[in-house]
DNA sequence: TGTACATCAGTGAACGCGCGTTCACTGATGTAC
DNA sequence: TGTACATCAGTGAACGCGCGTTCACTGATGTAC
């Protein structure tokens, strides 16, 4: 991995170094099977350079991995916020939200668990840290309660449902789809059924739809991966 | 924590060092902030012995975590039993699985980690190790189909459920349990309803019932804690 | 056009630390004769 | 009743390792005069 004859940078060019950094981190942190045992001698052999070297650039180790999380969990917001601008409806929103969250916490075990999955020292990731995870949170919460079955049974008998019902509603859908990721994740030795059965069905449930009307969705949207 | 003026132990005693290993073993991670991070030496210092003793009783520390953390998931399957025995009706059996395993989790959140959450290195928590874990999610899974919906309708549209639907219904019933208990104790952040009020909706959500229906079972029947 | 100097980007060696593991040992207690 | 010996339960010092962090330094590049 650790590039040979490094050269090194020009006047002006400290920047690069920095990005080497982060790019070599992100890297590491999404190929290591325990992520939260990196170490600031491995980015540095990652990059070829001295261990010392990366104090220009970031305080401490703690920081570099903080700014990569956080890019990451942006990146994670970004694909959610896409997936459901292009949805046609307000459920069409809420699945398309879920399962790009569903597939890309799949998809990036490591950072997932970094970020969301309590890995990380001293709650360091972004959904602690900073109130980053919030707007995740509330976006879900939101699309939830607009795509609420209108008919209105599920949540509140028949009432309107009120704040309160809708942010509860919202975290146990979140709680559902973390447990999801969660445990597909991390027990391999489980006999899973497809990921996309599961979350058509979870969502079925939080929506009081059928799963067959989740799954025609999920087949005719975008759900990005 | 480390005890001063240890006795050595008399000639037939050899097995009073290794129950204090597991007993100081057990309370560490129990108390850890980071359970995944102890050490031989932190075991050996609790104790108040020579970091080399602990060869006698164990090959290493691996080994002596694996068999406390065993003991650990044999506490919370017994608790599920226990108060899976004195339910009335499957429903009420259900709940009361769910309940105890949530409560638990929430009650030994560093031992939850270590068990289920993936936190401990090499999958070697007994749930991936040995198949320990079936037991406890195939008992689950029974006490869900055992308390479905008599109108059949959640799961399959009133056809009789078929095994592999059972199975799935379960996984994704232990999936919302999990998500529950790992986000509730990893982000002490986020404003939570009180537990028994999620856990009561998530129950009516994966069971076909009313909220109230579940939240009187769960005041009438021993829950545990 | 030269030259002294400042700055930039990063080096390399060293430090003290806690770790897992090894090894020869110690000293009390039991047992054989 | 003595005494030599074996065993048991654990010690204490040492090892080599990777770690985070520090510090004085180097050498190329730009700038002032």
């Amino acid at each position: 991995m650790a590039q040979a004859a490094r050269r090194r940078n020009p006047r002006g060019q400290g920047q690069v170094l920095r990005d080497q950094l982060v790019e070599a981190t992100a890297r590491l942190l999404a190929t290591m099977d325990r992520p939260e045992t990196l170490t600031l001698r491995q980015v540095a052999r990652e990059v070829g350079v001295a261990p010392a070297s990366i104090y220009g650039h970031f305080p401490d180790l703690t920081a570099l991995i903080e700014h990569v999380l956080k890019l990451r969990y942006d990146e994670l917001g970004r694909l959610m916020n896409d997936a459901a601008a292009d949805a046609a409806t307000p459920l069409a929103e809420l699945v398309a939200r879920c399962a790009s969250y569903v597939h890309w916490g799949v998809g990036h075990p490591g950072e997932y668990r970094t970020i969301v999955g309590g890995a990380m020292p001293e709650q360091l990731g972004p959904l602690n840290a900073h109130g980053a995870g919030e707007e995740l949170l509330n976006a879900l919460v939101r699309a939830l309660a607009a795509a609420a079955v209108p008919g209105g049974e599920p949540l509140a008998m028949g009432k309107e449902s009120t704040a309160a019902e809708q942010w509860q509603a919202g975290l146990i859908l979140w709680t559902g789809l973390h447990g999801l990721v969660s445990l597909y994740n991390s027990h391999g030795n489980v006999p899973w059924p497809a990921l996309d059965d599961l979350l058509a069905q979870l969502l079925g449930l939080h929506t009081g739809r059928s799963k067959s009307e989740i799954e025609d969705i999920m087949a005719g949207g975008a759900t990005a991966s």
